[in-house]
DNA sequence: ATCGTTATCGGGAACGTTACCAAAAAATAT
DNA sequence: ATATTTTTTGGTAACGTTCCCGATAACGAT
């Protein structure tokens, strides 16, 4: 029941296991007959090479590994699928970890990825990370590396991510043209480079339409199960809002349901638009104005990135971000 | 840059690697002196064993595989959360990969994670599945397996399920009690396991009530993103349901957005009620009754007994298929 | 002083594979 | 027939680790 190795073959057509190894790998050097001998025999007791043997041997594994925070999110499912889509065609397998929103695990992960010996890796920064020491020491060490989606200015890398800015300015110059005039803006933690960037966007929405920035319209939220409704509770009770715009797939969820618990009436009272990848929002009571990240193409992009990067085909390739347009979806929460 | 190994503290040292092993594994056999020395150094160096050298050595990896359909699907991810919060817990890693509902896909994950050793493996079959010879093998092989949600008959081996009758029967039972007649059931594929039993829940209601059973409001729907939506007008045109009871997550979706999207009233015309996991059906419009499934207690429970297996806690416990109790929440869409 | 014990350490093999170098055999050239 | 090249193969080391066995030294006991 044991596996079978090239020494058993070796051994059962008596030869070397440099030949059998020259047998299963490349043609050169081997003659026909004896190649044939092999592969038939090979085949016959179904052998299949070991990878640990050979990441051993070749310091890599065909392999990258994904941190993200959590996979029970539809944006980072969909990015999977992308990056799978890609390493799989390429031969490359795809390890993924999640952080959990946890610097901790998130340092962890990268750790036992590199001591895998993955052949590079993507990232998607957890809500607690500040410290990217973690990520430089691996670039150091020369592992190809790309971020996507949460990206932090600390590190000079390659990085993917959607064009929050627009996305956020679509949003809230659609909630402002619709004549709405106190736009609350619930979001992530503000260590995140999303939140940074629709921030700005919600800015400058406001200024085009020379609308006061009220600080007190914006929130920032964690990712305690309660925080978000007691957030959104705050704001409505204190702050009036008559319009909210939401930064996250979980905070659209989180911030819809407690608006609606509060029985406050969506669009009429209060106009809800969110970022989110949520593929069931035309279904919701009122259906939900979203801005959709395009998921499975930052996976894919990114991937492409990397991959190219551990076969050396940017050689020469500066370092840059890539930013991917957002789409808008207007439905009836928002009208 | 090179990543320090035993090899360079023993030489750094002046010692043998032998010795520099007894420092860092067990304290038996070992000078006290020579030990902290050994420590303080790797600990200087960050010295960090390499796991591809132990697998290679002793055939194993501390990791466990794990091969579902589609992480992008709330149930899997749930469950794979409930995974990996015990095996992290227990020291052991876990590997992910999809089958995305093709068999081919799946055999080639179950052989893939074999290849790299993993302690044992949790699966859960893809849409194609008949075949489960690719498991029948790994089982031959010694390697400790368990089988949760989708399962086969053709396998004995530990399983751990949702009580998909029960579920089934009690959604079923509420559609009629509350008057509805004709109950179409759009389902997945008639392989997979759960189909089956929720077929004979939906049955087995129908019996109690005296109602009869009519083959054709029951429908088999595959994976293509149109197909459900084609069923449900097709079910919906011919049948003249006055309800409707759909078997999975993506089923509840696709065929919620169908109906709504021929103007037939939910639940006026036709009630609804979906085997989902779904976190939004409160939000939806109406508020969706659903069967759940204890998605994360499935995979922990999956998990455990698959650790405990490879840990030899169970030797001479009987295989066995732990059911674990749905919950029905019943809301708007069915009253 | 010799011997057996104990404590501590080093050497070598092994896991499965490939790369390098050398050796043998075969084919070709002189 | 001999020399030279080409083809084909085998042996060995190496990747990082642990385990088994043997070696050495110190030590107390006789």
């Amino acid at each position: 029941m044991e596996a079978i190795t090239i020494k058993d073959i070796a051994k059962a057509l008596n030869l070397s296991t440099s030949t059998v190894s020259r047998a299963l790998r490349g043609s050169y050097e081997i003659n026909q007959e004896t190649k044939k001998l092999v592969l038939e025999y090979a085949e016959k007791m179904n052998y299949r090479p070991n990878p640990i043997a050979l990441s051993l041997k070749e310091n890599r594994s065909r392999a990258i590994g994904v941190v993200v925070p959590e996979i029970a999110n539809n944006f980072f499912s969909q990015a999977i699928n992308g990056i799978e889509a890609v390493a799989y065609n390429r031969g490359y397998h795809v390890v993924i970890f999640q952080s959990h929103e946890l610097y901790g695990r998130e340092v962890e992960n990268v750790q036992h990825l590199i001591d895998r010996k993955v052949d590079g890796l993507l990232i998607s920064l957890s809500g607690q990370t500040t410290d990217v020491s973690h990520l430089l020491a691996i670039q150091a060490k020369g592992v190809p590396l790309v971020v996507f989606d949460r990206v932090s200015a600390q590190i000079e890398v390659n990085k993917v991510v959607a064009d929050n800015f627009q996305g956020a300015f679509q949003a809230t110059e659609h909630l402002i043209v619709s004549g709405r005039k106190r736009i609350a803006h619930i979001t992530s933690p503000s260590l995140l480079s999303t939140t940074h960037e629709r921030l700005a966007g919600y800015k400058a929405a406001l200024e085009k339409y020379h609308l006061p920035y009220d600080q007190n319209l914006v929130r920032y939220c964690g990712f305690e199960p309660e925080e978000a409704r007691q957030v959104i509770f705050e704001v409505l009770d204190t702050q009036k809002p008559d319009a909210i715009f939401t930064a996250s797939d979980r905070l659209a969820l989180d911030s819809f349901a407690a608006v609606k618990a509060k029985g406050i009436a969506i669009p009429k009272q209060v106009a809800f638009i969110g970022f989110t990848n949520l593929g069931v929002a035309h279904l919701l009571d009122p259906p939900l104005s979203t801005v959709v990240q395009p998921a499975f193409e930052i996976g894919k992009t990114a991937v492409e990135i990397l991959l190219d990067t551990i076969e050396n085909k940017r050689m020469n390739a500066a370092v840059k971000t890539i930013k991917i347009p957002t789409e808008v979806n207007l439905r009836e929460s928002s009208q």
